[in-house]
DNA sequence: TGTAGTGTTTAGATTCGTCTAAAAAAAATA
DNA sequence: TATTTTTTTTAGACGAATCTAAACACTACA
């Protein structure tokens, strides 16, 4: 049905559009693909041809609901690959991106429902990004920074908004990461940091930058 | 270096060629390949030019030192996926083959060495075909058949020589499979057959004729 | 509101893997 | 050995995805 190039597209038009909220230019998708604006031209008429996006010339692309279904699909399969390399192979969260890229294109409906399974039905990547069901439905859970989490309120880390390496090292270095648990004792007002527990044991002070860089959701 | 073409080329001239010895005719890796003999001549001659394969006009094709490389690089990796969909997914021997042969073209190094780790190192795919380590070495363990097996001598089932439906519907029935552990504690004279032990606890009693299509090997 | 500048599309070419049809070489047979 | 049959290769073309260069369409500002 869709060539491995032609579901990278629509990966990346779904992305570049936030969802389908907005089209997308040939230039922003050109740069997002590494390739020319020349090229993104052919391949968006002929995606648009077969259907899986809606174009007009010189307004932009946006994913059809053809579309959305299989970038969807694929970003299912990119991400649970991701927690099958992080969860079982022991590989770092940043270092499964390139791997996923590639194993996200394996057809197999049958393949992943087991993935899946065998995993234990996660809902978010090792980068705390959500995983579609089959249906392409993301769990609704609601994502906070951990600046705005209640105090005492047990918490999820379910994401970053940073994911620069340095940032990813201080976590690490700190022993967060995503599933860890937690929750907010204390805030200091004289410069925004805040107390945390980690995993009901480890005590810990970080500033307000980072915790505005952590993503929670209640528990 | 080598397309996902030029690998699946290059894997069926090693398995035509008997492991590299015996040269393959066009129309013999055209029939496997499902395509035309003009198409193969195209593509030998390109892989020649790669030094992959040893090749002149008319005489037939086999792997060069580089092409058993590459061929058997993707035979590990078609195998140990094999191993991971029946051991890890609860896929059934006979239904991995396709999902294999996609799954034998993603480049990543680490990701095999991690995935063979992850199975525990495996000698043998669900069909009992031996997996290359990452030297393109096959493990010399000795099969023999279960007939040949001494008592008390724990051994795994590595292979069957009789793939039948009905043998395997048998086996399956009796609990035994590529991988199983069992030894033979006695056998029975007046009709050869085998009183064994299934991974040292269900005893069973096999008929000669069974035993004689086991192959198995020391452990 | 006309025009310079940016963004986008079209035209034409290239590489990869494939095809059909025809030519050439090897093998089989008389 | 000469001729027929089979096998293999070559020639030329095609679709997919890409490219560069050139034409075209929008936009922004003088």
């Amino acid at each position: 049905m869709f060539s491995f190039v032609e579901e990278n597209y629509l990966k990346a038009i779904y992305h570049l559009s936030d969802h389908g909220r907005k089209s997308v230019s040939t230039n922003s998708l050109a740069e997002e693909m590494q390739t020319t604006a020349a090229s993104v031209s052919d391949m968006v008429a002929k995606l648009s041809k077969k259907k899986a996006v809606d174009y007009q010339k010189y307004k932009g692309v946006n994913v059809s609901g053809k579309g959305k279904e299989v970038a969807l699909r694929v970003i299912r399969k990119h991400r649970l690959w991701e927690v099958f390399l992080v969860d079982k192979l022991k590989f770092h969260w940043d270092e499964v991106h390139e791997i996923a890229e590639q194993l996200e294109h394996i057809k197999s409906p049958l393949l992943i429902s087991r993935l899946d399974e065998f995993l234990d039905f996660p809902k978010h990547d090792p980068h705390g990004d959500p995983i579609p069901d089959e249906n392409g439905i993301f769990s609704t859970v609601k994502k906070v920074a951990l600046t705005e989490l209640e105090l005492n309120t047990p918490a999820q880390v379910v994401a970053v908004n940073d994911s620069s390496s340095a940032f990813l090292k201080y976590l690490d270095k700190v022993g967060v990461s995503i599933g860890t648990k937690l929750k907010v004792e204390d805030t200091n007002e004289f410069d925004g940091s805040l107390d945390i527990i980690i995993n009901q044991q480890k005590a810990l002070t970080i500033s307000q930058t980072a915790a505005q860089n952590i993503l929670v959701a209640n528990i």
